[in-house]
Parts: C-alpha cells; sequence; structure tokens
RNA sequence: GGCGGCGUGGCCAAGCGGUAAGGCAAGGGACUGCAAAUCCCUCAUUCAGCGGUUCGAAUCCGCUCGCCGCCUCCA
C-alpha cells in the first residue's frame, strides 16, 4: 500500500488519487528573482521523483503542475539594484530557472503557469472573497479576514489567538486584526501595477497558487507540495482562500519537504550561507547530486557539505561500476566466449536461481520502503544490496549462469529509473574510437605477456588520462570512459 | 509566549512495538606482475539521560539536557 505523510492530518496515510488513474499535483516553483540555491533544489528533485516513482510503479498518470512567481518584492527590489525591470529580471532567472532543470536531469512539468498571466483570474477570485464577505478592502489594499473563515490555521495548527500574541506580526494600522493578510496591494508610483477594482497595484503572493492550481487540476488536488517553511502562512493562506470560495477540500495531502542546513544553520539567502546550485552543477553530476538528496529522508533537515558530496560520488560510483563491469564483459568481443556456452549444472542453476530470487526479494524491499512515506534512503539501500550480491555471482558464476547478471543490470536500472540515478550507458560508442582503444588494449597485453611491465602501465597511465580507464580482470581487460561519470581520484 | 522537529557506531543515515539496514572511513585477509575493482572477516549487547507502560521499547508515555525550524520574506 502507498503511504504519505499528510501535514493536514500529521499522519501517514494511504494515498490514492480521487479519481481512478489520474494524480493532480502541484509543487511550489521558483520566486525568480535569483539563481537558484542548493536549499532550494531539495523539493524540486524529491518531488521530481516522487512524481515519477508514481507513474513508473504505481501506474498513474500524474498531472504536475510548478509555478513560476514572477511579480513579488523582491523581483522589485533586484529590477532596482539590477537596473532593469522586473519583466526583464524575471525573464533572466526564469530562463536560467529551466535551464538548471535540464541541467539536472529533471523532467519538465505539464504546466508552468506564471503568476502575472492570471491576474484577471486573481482579481475575479479576490471579488468572490469581497462578495461573500472574507475580505475588505482599505485604501485600495484589499486584505483577508481571517476570523471570519473558522478553519483558519488547521494545516500550522495555530489559532489566530497564538498569532496575536507572536511579537513578530507587523503593526498596521490598516488591518482589522493584525493577522488578516494582504490579498491586493496597492501599488506606490514606479512600481509594476495592473488595474482592478480596487485602483492600480498587484496581487499578494498567496493568490496566485490558488489560481493556477485550479485552473489546471480543479477544485480539489491531491498533493500540493513545498517546503516546510511554506506551512505558515503562505499554505495556510491558500487553504482559506480557496475553501472560502468553493467550499470543498483545497489539497487532500499537503507535502512538505525539510530544510537544508549549513552547519546546522538553515539555509537561507538573507544569512548568506548557501551555495548557488550552478556552482555544484559544476563540481558534481546530476546523478551525484540526485544521490545525495534522496538518501536523506525528504522531511528532515540535513548539512550541506561538499565532504558529504564527495561520498555520494563515490556511492554512485560503487553502483555503476558493477554497471560498467558486466556491461563491458556482455558486450564486448575480446571475451572468450567459451565461458558462456557450457552447459549448466544442477548445482549452478540453483545457484542462478537463488540469486534472481535474492533479487526479487530486494526489488519488494525497494518497493515497500518507496510505498511507505517515499523511503528513497531504504529503497537505495536496497540497490547497494543488489550491487554486493551481484558483485558476489559475478565473482562465483560460470557458464550460462553469468547470463543472471544481465538481469541484475536491468534490474538496478529499473529501480534507479524514478529516482534519476544509474541510468547512464557508461560504455563508450561502437566506432572508430572503440576499435582504436582495442588495438592499444591488445598491444598491451602482448607486452605484459612478456612482461614488459613498464611500456604496459604507461599506457594504462596515459589513456587514464585521457579519460580511459582499464581495468585487468579475470574475463579479460575491460575499459570505461570518465567522460560522462565523476572522475575519482 | 504559541506551534513543530531532531538527538542511532569515527562520519553520513534508515528503522518508529518484536530484538540495530545501507553508504563512507578504518583494520586484517583473499585475488593481482603492479594497479583498479571485487569478495571474506572485524567495526553500536546498544539507539542523549532518567523514570514509566508492555511478555517485549531505539520505537509508546512523562520529565530532564542539548540542537534546530515556523510564528515577517524564505524550498
Amino acid at each position: 500500500m502507498f503511504k504519505l505523510y499528510n501535514t493536514l492530518t500529521r499522519k501517514v496515510e494511504p494515498f490514492q488519487p480521487q479519481d481512478g488513474n489520474t494524480v493532480k499535483m502541484y509543487v511550489c516553483g521558483p520566486t525568480v528573482y535569483d539563481y537558484l540555491h542548493i536549499g532550494n533544489l531539495r523539493p524540486l528533485i524529491v518531488y521530481n521523483a516522487l512524481r515519477r516513482y508514481m507513474e513508473i510503479f504505481k501506474g498513474w498518470k500524474v498531472i504536475y503542475v510548478q509555478n513560476i512567481t514572477d511579480i513579488d518584492d523582491k523581483i522589485i527590489d533586484r529590477a532596482v539594484t539590477e537596473g532593469q525591470d522586473t519583466v526583464e529580471i524575471a525573464a533572466k532567472y526564469t530562463d536560467a530557472y529551466f535551464k538548471l532543470l535540464s541541467a539536472l536531469d529533471l523532467s519538465p512539468a505539464d504546466h508552468n503557469p506564471r503568476a502575472t498571466d492570471y491576474i484577471a483570474e486573481m482579481i475575479k477570485l479576490i471579488a468572490t472573497l469581497l462578495d461573500k464577505g472574507y475580505a475588505y478592502e482599505q485604501d485600495g489594499n484589499v486584505y483577508f479576514r481571517v476570523t471570519k473563515f473558522a478553519q483558519y490555521g488547521k494545516l500550522s495548527r495555530r489559532s489566530v489567538e497564538d498569532l496575536q500574541q507572536g511579537a513578530r506580526i507587523a503593526v498596521n494600522e490598516k488591518k482589522e486584526n493584525p493577522a488578516d493578510f494582504t490579498l491586493w496591494k496597492a501599488s506606490k508610483t514606479g512600481e509594476p501595477q495592473w488595474d482592478s477594482p480596487w485602483g492600480a497595484g498587484r496581487p499578494g503572493w498567496h493568490s496566485e497558487c490558488v489560481v493556477m492550481a485550479q485552473k489546471f487540476l480543479g477544485e480539489t488536488i491531491d498533493i500540493h507540495a513545498g517546503g516546510n517553511d511554506l506551512i505558515f502562512p503562505h499554505h495556510e493562506n491558500e487553504i482559506i482562500q480557496a475553501e472560502a470560495v468553493t467550499g470543498k477540500t483545497f489539497a487532500r495531502f499537503w507535502l512538505h519537504n525539510g530544510m537544508l542546513t549549513t552547519r546546522g544553520a538553515e539555509m537561507h539567502k538573507s544569512h548568506g550561507n548557501f551555495v548557488y546550485a550552478h556552482q555544484v552543477i559544476k563540481k558534481f553530476t546530476a546523478e551525484t547530486i540526485h544521490y545525495f538528496y534522496l538518501t536523506r529522508h525528504y522531511r528532515k533537515p540535513f548539512d550541506y557539505s561538499e565532504e558529504a558530496l564527495e561520498e555520494a560520488k563515490k556511492a554512485v560510483w560503487r553502483v555503476n561500476n558493477l554497471l560498467d563491469n558486466i556491461e563491458a564483459e556482455f558486450s564486448s568481443s575480446h571475451i572468450a566466449k567459451q565461458d558462456q556456452t557450457s552447459e549448466k549444472s544442477d548445482s549452478a542453476n540453483s545457484y542462478r536461481n537463488n540469486f534472481l530470487q535474492r533479487l526479487s526479494q530486494l526489488k519488494q524491499q525497494y518497493i515497500t520502503a518507496m510505498d511507505n512515506d517515499f523511503g528513497s534512503v531504504d529503497a537505495i539501500a536496497a540497490v547497494q544490496e543488489i550491487v554486493r550480491e551481484a558483485n558476489r555471482f559475478h565473482i562465483r558464476a560460470t557458464g550460462d549462469d553469468r547470463y543472471a547478471l544481465q538481469d541484475a543490470v536491468a534490474l538496478i536500472r529499473s529501480l534507479g529509473l524514478p529516482l534519476s540515478l544509474f541510468q547512464r550507458r557508461e560504455r563508450t560508442e561502437i566506432g572508430r574510437e572503440e576499435e582504436l582503444l582495442h588495438l592499444l588494449i591488445d598491444l598491451r597485453q602482448r607486452l605484459r605477456e612478456k612482461k614488459d611491465f613498464a611500456l604496459g602501465d604507461k599506457i594504462r597511465q596515459d589513456l587514464a588520462q585521457l579519460g580511459f580507464i582499464l581495468k585487468d580482470t579475470p574475463q579479460g581487460t575491460t575499459v570505461v570512459s570518465t567522460t560522462q561519470t565523476d572522475q575519482l581520484k
């Protein structure tokens, strides 16, 4: 049974899409005022993997919507400091955002609505809230009257009274209640603005997600996800707007990922303790980065460090090394065929069967882990276990039994697929390059047979410099290209 | 003040009532001309501390200590 932790109920609950086969999923996207930092990457990677798991292993069709917030105070500030207008700023960072997604091998969303394309719908929503008495206008500003909605606070589990005790609620004379939030903001001169029944201005932050989620996914969506820093006020304020209007549940499941920290402190632009995502991508592959995030449970905070990424790199390498070895063995014409044609003995057969049985056991372990609130950490542990088993089998199996290794490779690739791991076809392309490589390998083999190890080692060293790692295995010499992978020291 | 989370081996990190996964590191061994990789063995009688519930607790409850987040913008 597939289960997810729902912030709304604070419980792990069985999840099924509300209408048969289609999951309607909305993930809060970026405000495009700067490049993303690595903390921003966590929800992208985690929810992408969740989505793909639901598609590939559950067989559901996921409609995945992620907004782009392209109008906001931070964008206005940025426009001033960069000397451009807000449209240019938004375009620049939106473009960088999509480039990053692609570099990270993240599946594109089905829809990426931009806030400024939905101003009219937001105005309509706000007008409805005014009509129903959930909002009020003051000097061109419109505020939500939070006390009017009894369930306000049901997601974050706080009451309006709690909020009033908080010392950090901004004093605003225009509000009836300090906890009321802005739906429409009257613009100052020079700021971007849109016409509305309440004068020129721009929408508050929380309306856009409601409008865009409902536009693409309907009044009740299956999953709404984002960072746990959005629980309050952002998601709380979305719920109140949506449900005040429709009277229906806005989102059935609310998912929230934990924050990244740097030496224990939350990573935040304003703390200055962040690293840009594009900087990390220069040093590590997308695969290593995915592994890094997916080996920590998505709801817990965790500490970023380059050492931790180095460790992830090695762990990924361990898996790919096995895939390389086996694929090299099965595709290389240099391996003697006689090994693969011997008749099978009963004992060998049972050895193979045991191995295959163990593989399916570990596959089940992976699925159980993933089904249990996206336990990617345990799921990856199961893959590592497959690697150990396969390495063992690789050493000991003989004859036709060895073909079972191809099953192991296929399994690892299929389990890695939703996680964006272990997909790379490592073998160098068949072609002139490979012919040349094998010429060198043959030459080196002859030198080694003549005990001329000095020259043989030089060939190996020089090829390594060019990015081709030679390994002398019992099955012969194999070659792996490091051009597409993290190079180990 | 209110709401919430976390504390597991040298490090990272699962497990959330049935007797401690996985990775990295380290030590020993096998294999190898040397490498690389791989395999075998060792590496938490114990899960911050103290009580309680239970046949049984890292897992539930209470208290204490330590760290962190939200309550303003933040993924």
